[in-house]
DNA sequence: AACAGTCCCAACCGCGGAGCA
DNA sequence: GTGCTCCGCGGTTGGGACTGT
């Protein structure tokens, strides 16, 4: 059957975006709001396909972009995320304000990918009193070596877990360990170097906590909040505006899988009550 | 100064999901 | 259920800028 293009591209203009061409799609935006990508570049009066009035209008155009200057926080957490939800530039770009997918995926691919495989990336993070913060959800592990068919990262579409990685046991008081992968079951903790399963799948496995995506996870309002108690010791808050960067603490795992665990055996019990 | 190599990033491309008729 | 359109995403590319020789 094949797919229909998404515009004739005969007579389209091409390549870089002209300030005239940038003037006319920012008017037209302003006036009749964004959407119908397909149609607004006749409407615009514009030589450019739709998807490329959409594409320049996100990266380049829209209010509040913020260019270049990535800071450590920033770059910090893009690592931090980029672990968690892997090349999901979208999910990751929506917890850096004014940060866009694209500028994202660069500034990943130009810069941190060789970081991230050399090891470099030392996490050094300090509190408002300038003293270094516990190493508390640093991975200082190093995490599984992955074969090419597997990956480390959540898939925040459509994946169920059964497991929870804790980079500490949530109750163990030793905390001058050297943090650990934990993985949570049903009847208990056990350290992720003795689970055999897990050496082969680095995936963090929701299954027993619900229907809970990641990506929920991170735009909910309780991630942020608890991100916000779990900050540091003196109980800094943080938004997600702010240049401090969040850490996913055992305190916040902790808190969020009491939520969620609460959530899915109420919607459990409502099952079985039907 | 000239050339080659590398880096960076805006833009393009193809695919898949959502929504609708 | 099927086919179509629209939109958004992630991978890739091309070319200008920068750096080294």
């Amino acid at each position: 059957m094949g797919r229909s293009p998404c515009c004739s591209k005969e007579g389209l203009n091409r390549g870089a975006w002209t300030s005239h061409e940038d003037k006319i799609l920012k008017e037209y935006i302003m006036v009749h709001g964004e959407g119908k990508w397909r149609n607004l570049p006749k409407r615009a009066g514009l030589k450019r396909c739709g998807k490329s009035c959409r594409l320049r209008w996100l990266n380049y155009l829209r209010p509040n972009i913020k260019r270049g200057n990535i800071s450590s926080d920033e770059e910090d957490l893009i690592i931090r995320l980029h672990k968690l939800l892997g090349n999901r530039w979208s999910l990751i770009a929506g917890r850096l304000p004014g940060r866009t997918d694209n500028e994202i995926k660069n500034y990943w691919n130009t810069n941190l990918v060789k970081k991230v495989k050399d090891g470099h990336h030392q996490h050094q993070i300090t509190n408002n009193t300038g003293n270094p913060m516990p190493p508390k959800a640093t991975p200082s592990f190093s995490a599984p070596k992955l074969d090419s068919n597997s990956s480390n990262v959540v898939r925040t579409k459509a994946t169920k877990c059964s497991k929870l990685l804790f980079l500490d046991p949530p109750n163990n008081n030793n905390s001058t360990d050297q943090p650990r992968p934990f993985l949570q079951y049903d009847n208990g903790f056990l350290p992720a170097d003795e689970d055999k399963e897990i050496s082969t799948d680095f995936l963090i496995d929701f299954n027993n906590v619900g229907d809970i995506c990641l990506s929920d996870l991170l735009n909910s309002d309780d991630c942020l909040n608890m991100c916000d108690l779990s900050w540091n010791n003196n109980q800094q808050p943080l938004s997600p505006c702010s240049d401090q960067t969040p850490i996913f603490s055992d305190q916040f795992l902790k808190d969020w899988t009491h939520t969620t665990n609460t959530s899915f055996l109420d919607s459990t019990a409502e099952t079985q009550s039907q």
